[in-house]
DNA sequence: CTGTTAGCGCATTCAA
DNA sequence: TTGAATGCGCTAACAG
């Protein structure tokens, strides 16, 4: 039933030896013996196995992703593309990807440790990069390769793709300045992600450049949800702030900004402005079509995992940061309002 | 660096076996030593050694999944709830999950096997079951143990999770006739998918009971995006079909169907009656609100990979299969416009 | 309750 | 160019 690497040694008449080194392609091997074994490891159908060869290599050709949240993280299409860049790329290579999920922060934690101490993976990526990250600390004290999606805040420095926080979000906010709006109101990653701070560096940067006084009444922090997003859009439209433009930081959250928005009976585009960050189909496809800013996250996901394989491949490997500028897509949703 | 049940064997003074031993809970051992040895190791950070582990045991604790068309997959949310689904269920066990992408058909059944034949995972999770579907009879054949989210129609009885095509497309297709609506375009899924019969069977069903004449220029197969809905859309508005229906078999396609119709003018849920499949997030927040038919899929995740976990430690175990009716959401597409 | 012995399947010495 | 011997780290059978 299961061929090894013996059962071909008996069919072929060579030894284990001679077997392994023909089918792996290292060593000289008479080129006859080599097509013969390779031959015979075709027809019985010999497939190496998979934990003997990672235990003798003692690698597993294999990269670890661990998945914080559940509900979270798999109901964001923006989430999904960078799965799918990862599994683009690491295909390619025949890396396969594990993944762990997790269902609560500390579980996180210990699923990691597992994943790295049982040597289950050779390398790991990383993504929502918190303000001193238990993880990355981990994995430093380990040695044990890694690379991040998201800045690291850290002495020397670490293999990390990153998109501009404060260049996003300072983008959003000038084209929505210069189309009249003064009271925009920002609704922000949570503040535990490292990158809050910099897109809410952005955002004030851009008010400061027009002088428009900055109220922090207008900025609030909470999850990528949509449900998030339907409560805040509501709890800002009470306070009557008069805001003109909701700037949201998400796409799932622009379909809760949305949904609200319709309940209250603004039209969107015409009374308020919205824009969002992300540009996955949802905001592509939305009634009217939503501002939002692309961010390469397929490519992103690809550029991770080479990274990551790079330095599997050569320990030495000294990789600098990758920065990727995002591009504002401009739509209906913002661009036919424009105030005094 | 890397602790070993070695190391802690002579950290202890205890025998390599007994430290096994007392660290898996197997067996006697005094409870005194377990406890000297649970604590060194707990100490040294000892975690088992994988490979080393799945080779001595000839099981990997890992499920297999393989993911066809990784755009396709990767955007349409309702997969995405069923892999949540998969990875809840997992998680709770502590099996892994192993992914592994496929460009193209070819490339997706190469996997399979170099998957199944390394060893590399104990079981698999089969989705979008085919008409005499390769991968099933594949791992038949080397009788290794799966469980498919599909009907699969071959001799014998194979653990599935099913849900009822039949059902769902007939009562979606009952619901917009008893609207008034005897014009449905029905835009199915692709022919190749083993639902896809039963869906049509379902649709002709509800039109047959209330005697309405079969339109087959009003039935489209066709794959899961929202590019195809959009031109699926735009083809039969060409045809001038006087339709008053769509009926789109999936979320995504709704997207794409959702878009042109707004660039036709029509107006959804008053000029034209619109229902999907699926009802994801897509469904729920678009505006208008869309019908659509309610299917527990992260539930479905969860039960297909519990039943896989179950054969994997029972080898006997024999499960039925199980078939889950779906339920219809009715929304504003569908519901406030009545025809004569 | 504990230790010795053996072997999972493979890849790498070393020796021929 | 080939084969014999060794061990990756762990667990299970068998003794004691």
């Amino acid at each position: 039933m299961k061929v090894t690497i013996k059962d071909i040694a008996k069919a072929t008449g060579f030894s284990v030896t001679q077997v392994s080194r023909a089918l792996t392609g290292y060593s000289d091997v008479s080129p006859k013996t080599r097509e013969n074994i390779i031959k015979v490891a075709k027809e019985m159908g010999y497939q190496p196995n998979y934990s003997a060869r990672s235990l003798r290599r003692q690698r597993t050709h294999t990269i670890g992703l661990v998945i914080p949240s559940t509900r979270l993280a798999l109901t964001d299409p923006f989430f999904l593309e960078f799965l799918s860049g990862i599994g683009y790329e690491s295909s390619k290579t025949r890396y396969d990807l594990l993944i762990s999920f997790s269902n609560n922060k500390n579980g996180q934690m210990k699923i990691l440790k597992d994943l790295v101490l049982s040597r289950r993976v050779d390398g790991i990526i990383l993504n929502r990069i918190e303000n001193e990250d238990k993880r990355v600390s981990f994995l430093l004290e380990k040695k044990y390769p890694f690379v991040a999606f998201g800045k690291i805040e850290s002495d020397g420095d670490h293999p990390y793709v990153e998109i501009d926080g404060f260049d996003a979000t300072y983008q959003v906010t000038n084209h929505l300045i210069k189309k009249g709006h003064k009271k925009i109101s920002f609704i922000n990653v949570p503040e535990w992600q490292v990158c809050a701070k910099y897109r809410l560096a952005g955002y004030k940067k851009a008010l400061e450049d027009y002088n428009i006084q900055f109220d922090d009444e207008l900025v609030i922090n909470n999850e990528e949800t949509d449900s998030a997003g339907y409560s805040i859009v509501n709890e800002i439209l009470k306070k009557n702030k008069h805001v003109t433009a909701f700037f949201v930081n998400s796409d799932v959250m622009a379909i809760g900004a949305v949904k609200a928005l319709n309940e209250a009976k603004i039209e969107i585009g015409k009374e308020i402005a919205l824009a969002a960050l992300n540009d996955t189909n949802i905001t592509q496809n939305m009634n009217p079509p939503i501002t939002s800013l692309a961010q390469p996250i397929h490519l992103i996901g690809e550029k991770v995992t080479q990274m990551l394989i790079k330095i599997l491949n050569n320990k030495d490997f000294k990789l600098k940061q990758v920065i990727i500028k995002p591009k504002l897509i401009i739509r209906e949703s913002t661009s036919n309002m424009i105030l005094n």
